[in-house]
DNA sequence: CTTGACTCTGTAGTGGCTACAGGTTGTCAA
DNA sequence: TTGACAACCTGTAGCCACTACAGAGTCAAG
């Protein structure tokens, strides 16, 4: 109380720029956590900005922390639901975070036999010669009946997730 | 030429539902295809069903070849485009294919640590007590400063791609 | 009083599909 | 002939977890 002008860094009283660079959350991924009920909304300024208490950078950053662990926002949903009833038994988060184990050991294992795959057909082709003999491009064109990628609920090579970092 | 009813698999004149039977690729997925311009257009009925012939079906093959290897369409464009031109150089493919084979590996790395971490959390927390003492959710609280997930445009661990199977 | 950093809301785009809605065409049996 | 039904057509919206604007408002310093 009465923290007016300074405390400048995790103040209880954080404009929402604050608290992006307390969590290292970019703004707008704060504002779209909130609309998905994540963080629920704080008080607002007279000029209507966003006020936040340590709370809410609480909160933040166990969504971020469980993000970077790579659980789904529902994951997270649920894990912030056994948070918020502390009498709850928490033999469900257990179940959670195993399944969510399960998941990454998974798509190991399938990125694992997708790398065989890959340097098996890189072994077709070691120089530089026309496309039209390139054992690469003719083992691609081949209709290979494996059925790879399941489901798994998993995710591409390639991804989604952009960048967390700072 | 003078196929008239008969041919019921791999035909030359398929329409999109056997197409979709002969390559294991859904319906819609192959529409999609042609509006991304992977799969050229190809003949209308007179009641305007598309109706393709076997190139298409082994175009269609190698992409989907591609995706159950977990490139791009983006990548997979660029491999059409030295498939397309025979007498190029395919030198490109190795250079493109190596860097694919280097997402996964760095994706697998990511995943291999990933994992380390979970299960070290996991550790916190053996039997179901109440949640307010739950070594896990309070261990998720902690602001912790790891830069894990960088950028590498890899993917989650859950995933976009459902089930290619078929 | 102006500048410029910050904030606000709302909307659209990303990838690679998937799932409709609402219509047309083709095929077969009764 | 009719009537049912599958397969096809176009177009659009939704998925996930953001990201990137546009266009407006707020606020502190110089």
């Amino acid at each position: 109380m009465l923290a007016t002008a300074f405390t400048p860094a995790e103040g209880e009283n954080m404009k929402i720029g604050e608290l992006a660079g307390v969590t290292g959350t970019p703004v707008e991924t704060i504002r779209y956590y909130e609309r998905e009920g994540l963080l629920a909304a704080p008080a607002r300024s007279e000029g209507n900005f966003r006020i936040y208490a340590d709370a809410h950078a609480e909160r933040l950053s166990f969504i971020r922390h469980c993000r970077s662990l790579d659980m789904t926002l529902a994951e997270i949903r649920e894990l912030l639901r056994f948070k918020d009833v502390p009498t709850g038994n928490c033999g469900e988060v257990n179940t959670l975070l195993d399944a969510h184990i399960g998941h990454v050991a998974a798509r190991i294992r399938e990125l694992r036999a997708l790398e065989k795959q890959l340097k098996s057909l890189r072994e077709r082709c070691h120089e530089a010669q026309d496309a039209a003999h390139c054992g690469i491009l003719n083992e691609l064109s081949q209709t290979s009946r494996n059925g790879t990628k399941k489901a798994g609920h998993l995710g591409s090579v390639h991804g989604n997730v952009r960048n967390v970092m700072a």
